[in-house]
DNA sequence: GCTTACGTTTACGTTAACGTAAAGATATGC
DNA sequence: GCATATCTTTACGTTAACGTAAACGTAAGC
């Protein structure tokens, strides 16, 4: 019954390999919420899952702002029929403006690929 | 023989949704090359093509730097082998860099689909 | 009890990717 | 021939996402 999920701003910073001052700035944006004792961070484990959804936000080109909407939408958020309406409908405008960015990605995959191909066919011709 | 490959830079700005600031400062960064007629530039075929690549980039969260560097990927740069060779390397790496990303972001749009369904089924309960 | 190793706050600095404003050349309409 | 529009250069301003440095608290090891 005691399940250590509690994390030192080091332990979240060596893991995810940020600095703390990232990791402060994160709070400071409303990213993150680790209690406190005293003057102490400890992070929880709902802590650790948001930091590692908004650097994978990050690498994908989101900004902190675009993660955090989305990761809120991960959120049950339970409330009456009209809020679920509305939440419905922000995922769903998320997941068709993700969508897009996929195709394009595609697309790009399938330029270099062609490009690999010249490669490899100028090689061969060069043998 | 008088095929119009000449844009201006309203002509490029306006149909890439850019300001002619944009346009300048992407030129100063050696990432277009429009040929100059006393003060004012024009814009080849192929600059409206790299600004395309560009701006697709953008949306994708590269830098400037990063889609300069694929752009010049695409380019033949034909050589010697060893030219080839280091090239066909570079593609091969970018494009697993890329697929990464591919992956992150399939993750990402699972994520929201599970939030969808569950908020499917929230108002579903709620009829 | 002093160093060493962490943590903290406060605050100014930095880079990328432009925005914006000033001041001037050049062509076009009327 | 004068206003209007569109181009130009030069240069300072802005925002996001931290970096970096100063100045300080506190707990552990010896």
């Amino acid at each position: 019954m005691n399940a250590i999920t509690q994390f030192s701003i080091r332990d979240l910073a060596d893991e995810f390999d940020v600095t703390s001052r990232t990791l402060r700035f994160y709070e400071e944006k409303g990213l993150l919420s680790p209690k406190r004792e005293g003057q102490t961070r400890w992070y929880s484990g709902a802590d650790r899952t948001r930091l590692r959804l908004i650097l994978r936000g990050k690498r994908l080109g989101l900004s902190l702002e675009e993660s955090a909407e989305i990761i809120n939408l991960y959120d049950p958020a339970a409330g009456n029929k009209k809020q679920i309406q509305a939440l419905l409908t922000r995922i769903q405008d998320k997941r068709a403006e993700l969508l897009e960015k996929q195709r394009e990605l595609a697309q790009v995959l399938d330029d270099l690929q062609l490009s690999e191909q010249r490669c490899l066919a100028a090689l061969k011709e060069k043998t």
